[in-house]
DNA sequence: CATAATTACCACTGTTGGTGGTGCGGATTA
DNA sequence: TAATCCGCACCACCAACAGTGGTAATTATG
């Protein structure tokens, strides 16, 4: 056999046909070879051969001199997703922008004003996407709770904490004894934190005025979040954070 | 009519189907309705809209309270947008992570010495890539021609150049008159410039080793190039080139 | 409380585009 | 002429989607 099943995958959704991955891989595993060759190698028909190769190197994965018979060679796989993504990402652009051009003026015409002050957010991305527009909109203090430190919160947070920071905005952030040192570490950048252990729900609140309760899930993807600009509940999510807060250990970096 | 039709390829190629777009933009267009409103004012037969919205929930593209009945609002499509960048990404890193630990050990082990010093490039990424990989190689000396100006060059260049000059790379660049103010002074930031009126193929040269030529094509995804290591060819090249340079006009900025 | 109206949702069918799979035939070279 | 190279044409299959039917749950109304 090939390749792992894992692989496999990840190649067919980064748009690879299944031929196209068997021709591929065969290519790295046993080098330059004609197009019989990888027939044999790949278990492709040799009919459709041609059409995968020349598939293939449009899509940046393989290059081939242009001899008789003609060879082919692989690409570094990290030259192809390069590629790959240059492509894909050149498109998008040109959508987005497409999309923003047209859509946003009838969107600001309407006004947003008519949404509700309380919302239900289902999904990692949505929730993800709801925290962002908050830090956006804080001006003086955010507090956060939270239960597991999640790389992509801290990916997409950091950037943004900077800045906060800069503008003077208090952060203070509370996470759990298991919490990892790294993680920690580059919290402790922007941010004031706390350790306590044991948690049940994650949470942050900006401003005292907006809030986002995480309800976990054992998917992410099934995860949900009440998001709210309720001044009560922000008032008693905050009284509740402060209790927490200082029921906490303050942590302080090994290196301090 | 709802929107434009470029609009609607490009919510295609984002990823909607043409259910989800009506639904959309005719949320967007009339602001936040209830189910029935959507289905009448966007033609969606009533009993596919609740498939319809909640797709679009999960994709970020909208939000729901959970009253009876629901209203659902619009997200501005800078956030949709944004969230699907996010997702995207997401997927595709650890897609690529996947390809990389297991494939390029097996290319590295056969190393990759059986390349033949010339190669026929076709497709503007691929040739963009390749262009790459010559200035990621580069160490003394640059020259680049360039009949006309893309914008994807420079700006694919642009980090690049400025490292190759801080470690003292020579970069010549020569153009056509008809080449944009901008892009001339953006090049001028780390390389030399001389204009001429004609040119009738671009290329580059690197280290008077390397070399690629571009041959024009009306669409860019046809577009072809030959790459050469060929030390013969390099200094044909090298030399042409010098005769162009010698025989071309100095570039001076404005505020120079 | 019973009934009608509305809301929310489910199940099925036909179509379509893309891909896997097979055969053939023209072109090129020895 | 024979063998190999290259590519086209075709069919079967599958997943996703447009489109159509209907049913359960909830709410309004007499």
């Amino acid at each position: 056999m090939a390749i792992s099943e894992k692989t496999e995958r990840a190649l067919l959704d980064l748009g690879l046909t299944s031929y196209e991955i068997k021709t591929y891989s065969a290519l790295v595993q046993y080098g330059p070879m004609t197009a019989i060759n990888i027939s044999k190698q790949s278990n492709v028909p040799y009919s459709k051969v041609y059409d995968v190769l020349s598939s293939l190197e449009r899509k940046g994965w393989i290059e081939t001199d242009h001899n008789r018979p003609s060879k082919f060679y692989p690409k570094p796989p990290s030259t192809s997703l390069e590629t790959m993504r240059m492509k894909i990402d050149a498109d998008r652009k040109k959508n987005e922008t497409q999309v923003i051009s047209e859509l946003f003026p009838l969107f600001e015409k309407r006004g947003s004003k008519e949404r509700p002050d309380i919302w239900i957010v289902r999904g990692q991305f949505n929730i993800l996407t709801k925290l962002k527009e908050m830090l956006e909109s804080c001006t003086t203090e955010l507090m956060v709770a939270t239960p597991l430190v999640l790389d992509a919160i801290i990916d997409l947070a950091a950037p943004l904490m900077m800045t906060l920071k800069s503008k003077g905005v208090r952060i203070r952030v509370m996470c759990t004894e298991n919490a990892g040192e790294n993680h920690l570490k580059s919290i402790s950048k922007w941010g004031e934190i706390r350790v306590r252990s044991q948690m049940f729900a994650g949470g942050a609140i900006s401003d005292s005025r907006e809030v986002l309760i995480l309800l976990g899930a054992d998917e992410p993807s099934s995860a949900v979040a009440i998001w709210a600009d309720h001044p009560s509940l922000a008032n008693f999510a905050t009284n509740y954070f402060q209790y927490l807060w200082n029921d906490s250990k303050p942590y302080s970096r090994s290196s301090a």
